[in-house]
RNA sequence: GCCCUCUUAGUUAAAUGGAUAUAACACGACGCUACGAACGUCGAAUCAGUGGUUCGAUUCCGCUAGAGGGUGCCA
């Protein structure tokens, strides 16, 4: 039982002996008392106050008073207006770690075959360009999400749905068919993603021509981005590959084979995987014969020009196309089928998608489509919408080159790594291997921290300089304290000292400890919210503050030093557990924690 | 036009219907003969404006201003 629930339930005793009301759970009000007043937990005494009908400083001591007679675990109190503030006593929080350092799986829970089952869909690349910065925290936010809910007792099923067909894809297809000169990733030496992407590029710049060219002739912008004949052509293919014309079909199999390679790379630096892939191009036809179905029920309706629509305006929405009049589907039809599949094939209790918050309308109507279908797990679809990565400059635009690339990114933060610890000379005397390893750890560590700990429903600013400072709240300080704890534990265990013994009050000697066993106890709560909430901030804001606490207790008090032999026990086991969640936080977050750096 | 979101120190972030709003970076001043200084200590600096609900609002509601996003054949 956590400590706040415990002092919930005796203050709520406390109230009906006094007062003789049992009070409403809401007026209970707990919560950690702040770092300038004396105690570990705070009872806010102002909702109590129409049941005891006495001012907050007279209530606030008689629920004090009672509770230390009471309860022998709940040392002393003292009442600042109306807030209680309550000390445990010693043997509470030696109880307290003994039972954490015992335990194994602490704050996670296990899942099993009865446990929920949710997909969680996340990355969704374009296959006509390599990931940027926008993708990465898609990732990096799918991928944790992923691990929190596991540990929440959750089974989870990754998956990654690939955009691999469409305009886009043609367009880089003509163009490289027109101005690639055969190159190829073995050719040139580019990464395939990259190269695909240097044709998307391409494609643009040549279309912009055109575009320009039609216009001085006399075209509206319109009518000229209309009749550019490369468009035409990308079009053209486009019909092809429906088609499944050979040659058409060959070279998209060849290019998207590239980005896959390039993909591959990606993903492997980032330390992501999937449970499956899913492709467009397998999908895209999916969710048509819902759509019949839906015309037979009455829920959408045939206009003139052949094409399907549903009307929503009754639900504050607007009118929504789901086929096109030349009979092909859109991105919603699509949707509507993989949903529908996914639900068939897997008994899922959720379905979270991890996409940006300017796709909020589109799983709105969707869902809402889904459920006037009468599609009851409709209500079990969630939209993950996170903000927008933006630059110090502004927002990053793929066709003005402001994009930060993925792979460039890593690329930087490790090397940052690198030219770190040999100016610190830190990871003097080890090997190349160790030092490339560690920097690599070190460097992504950073990347992801800088990320992950902003909530991801808000839009955030991308400062490159920012995010390859190693001190303060960063991946790195956090890892760094990590890895100085092992140091100590290593150096304990040459002394052989043993940190497995259990420990009483009489071990506890200074007030750090008490506020280093309450933050480690805390972190199940954490796990818990984190995945309530969906949010991996959570829990790399706690791990900073552990963190921070931690270096200060260290600075201030010595361990292995230490000449009291019980206190010694005691400050090293606080250190392992300090270490151990520091490390199980940081891999909910997807983040390594290295023993050296 | 209509709909949604956001606005917290110079900057980037945090928290909360409750106490004097929390950190980091940057800035200024300090601490290594030390279990790891990628650390610690001190200083200065903030709730866009306005009205309401409330014992209490930065938090909830209204309005104003500014920023971003979406909106019938893109994804």
């Amino acid at each position: 039982m956590s400590t706040e629930l415990f002092l919930q339930i005796e203050a709520k005793k406390a109230v009906e002996k006094l007062y003789g009301v049992i009070p409403d759970d809401s007026q209970i009000q707990i919560q950690k008392t702040r770092k300038e007043f004396e105690g570990d937990y705070t009872l806010v005494a102002f909702p109590l106050l129409k049941v005891s009908k006495k001012n907050p400083e007279v209530t606030s001591n008689e629920i004090g008073q009672f509770l230390i007679e009471n309860n022998k675990l709940i040392a002393k109190y003292n009442v600042i207006k109306g807030f209680l503030n309550l000390s445990l006593t010693n043997e509470y929080w030696a109880n307290v770690l003994n039972n954490i350092a015992s335990s194994t799986e602490f704050g996670y829970k296990l899942a099993s075959s009865a446990s929920r089952s949710v997909m969680v869909e996340f990355s969704s690349p374009n296959t006509n360009k390599p990931l940027h910065l926008g993708h990465i925290r898609n990732n990096l936010l799918g991928f944790s999400i992923s691990r929190i809910l596991e540990k929440n007792g959750n089974n989870v099923k990754r998956v990654n749905l690939v955009n691999d067909r469409g305009i886009h894809i043609c367009k880089s297809m003509i163009a490289w068919q027109k101005f690639g000169n055969e190159e190829t990733p073995a050719s040139s030496g580019k990464k395939g993603d990259h190269l695909v992407g240097d044709y998307y590029v391409c494609f643009d710049k040549e279309f912009k021509a055109q575009v320009e060219q039609l216009k001085s002739s006399g075209q509206t912008e319109d009518e000229a981005k209309a009749n550019a004949p490369l468009m035409l052509e990308a079009q053209e293919m486009l019909r092809k590959w429906e088609a499944k014309d050979p040659e058409v079909y060959g070279l998209w199999e060849k290019m998207n084979g590239w980005v896959y390679e390039g993909f591959a790379k990606t993903y492997s630096a980032l330390g992501i995987s999937f449970d499956k892939t899913y492709y467009e191009s397998q999908t895209y036809l999916l969710g048509k014969a819902i759509v019949q179905e839906g015309l037979k029920k009455g829920v959408f309706t045939h206009r003139a020009d052949g094409s399907v629509w549903v009307d929503l305006t009754a639900d504050g929405l607007d009118e929504k196309l789901l086929i096109r009049s030349d009979g092909t589907s859109v991105y919603i039809t699509q949707d509507i089928g993989t949903a529908t599949q996914r639900f068939d094939e897997h008994h899922l209790d959720e379905h979270i998608y991890v996409v940006g918050n300017e796709q909020e309308y589109h799983f709105k109507v969707l869902k809402l489509i889904l459920s006037k279908l009468g599609y009851k797990w409709s209500e079990h679809l969630f939209h993950l919408s996170y903000g927008m990565v933006e630059l110090p400059e502004g927002k990053m635009k793929s066709r003005e080159g402001t994009v930060v690339d993925a792979d460039d990114l890593v690329g930087e933060m490790v090397s940052t790594a690198h030219e770190m610890s040999k100016e610190l000379g830190k990871l003097d005397g080890l090997s190349g291997a160790e030092v490339a390893s560690i920097c690599n750890t070190v460097g992504l560590g950073a990347l992801k921290y800088f990320i992950l700990k902003v909530d991801p429903k808000k839009n955030m600013t991308f400062n490159p300089r920012e995010s390859i400072d190693f001190n303060g709240n960063t991946g790195p300080f956090i890892q760094y304290t990590h890895a100085r704890i092992r140091s100590v534990l290593r150096k304990a265990l040459e002394m052989g000292l043993d940190a497995s013994k259990s420990v009483s009050s009489q071990s506890i000697t200074v007030l750090k400890e008490i506020e280093l066993i309450k933050l480690i106890s805390e972190f199940p709560a954490v796990v818990e919210q984190a995945g309530k909430e969906l949010s991996p901030s959570l829990i790399a804001n706690y791990a900073y503050d552990l963190t921070k606490e931690y270096n200060q207790f260290y600075h201030d008090h010595q361990i292995l030093k230490e000449e009291n032999a019980d206190a010694r026990t005691l400050r090293l086991i606080i250190s392992k557990m300090v270490g151990d969640t520091i490390r199980r936080s940081m891999w909910l977050l997807g983040i390594d924690v290295p023993e050296k750096m």
